[in-house]
DNA sequence: TGTATCATTAAAGTTAAGTTTAAGGTCAAG
DNA sequence: CTTGACCTTAAACTTAACTTTAATGATACA
């Protein structure tokens, strides 16, 4: 197999962003690992790619950038802060499931709701609900 | 039963807020229905409560405050907007499952990632997972 | 070898959703 | 009838996470 490299064009497009939330992100030290040419230019390998999709993963848990560059440079540190990593995700475990435990409620009251409005558009008025809204 | 009304801060403390966030929400055309004593002091009725309740629900499906705004206006317009109101539930429904379902996903990477990290660390090194970061 | 298209940076601008400040009016208890 | 804790507004400020701009350099290909 060969060892394909890519541009931050490529990069973007991976991540569904414009070329510029790339650049952000390296600035605020979240990409210490991607290499550049002599020229300058970023070089992105799979698994600069592989890296990217964890950090819109975390920031999808509900990390801050400040977070997550606090995990690449854990990164950097290498086997050294692998008890640090594994924590962690232990949290991140722990607060995506309290997310989904919220979003159940919400759900819950939005299929009321969707119940209410349902009833109240085939009556043509909501007092069939009184004491609600 | 008697009609209790309740002050600015008691609506605060209701939606687990500072009263700023309830004043902001009600400048930005969120609270209309939100009555005032001669005085000008706000007050809120335990309908009104219920509607915070309704906002706060909104919010965390991710509307953003122009778009509960239109909703809050659709209030005002008593029945002839209950089609909208409906529909607009509806939507909210299918965008809370998608966010589960994404959310499922994001749990499914960050289980991945629980075992890499805690293999990982009974190894002592991240070398065990090579190829992967 | 021209030229279109990509890349680079620093710095300024944008947006949403509040929060803070300043100056002042109201209320209830003692 | 004062005092402390509330309430009001407008306007300025904050923060995070980008996005845009401007000026410039690199690359690929016909």
């Amino acid at each position: 197999m060969e060892k394909e490299n890519f541009t931050i064009k490529d990069a973007a497009r991976f991540m569904g962003v414009p070329t510029s939330t790339i650049r952000y992100y390296d600035k605020e030290g979240l990409l210490p690992f991607v290499e550049r040419k002599e020229s300058g230019y970023r070089i992105f390998t799979e698994k600069d790619i592989a890296a990217l999709r964890i950090i819109d993963c975390l920031k999808k848990t509900g990390m801050s950038i400040r977070e997550i560059r606090q995990f690449s440079e854990w990164i950097e540190q290498g086997d050294a802060s692998l008890q640090q990593r594994y924590e962690m995700f232990l949290e991140r475990r722990r607060i995506v499931e309290k997310q989904m435990a919220e979003l159940q409620k919400i759900l819950d009251i939005v299929n009321y709701k969707c119940w209410y409005y349902e009833t109240a558009v085939a009556a043509g008025t909501e007092k069939i609900h009184d004491s609600d809204r």
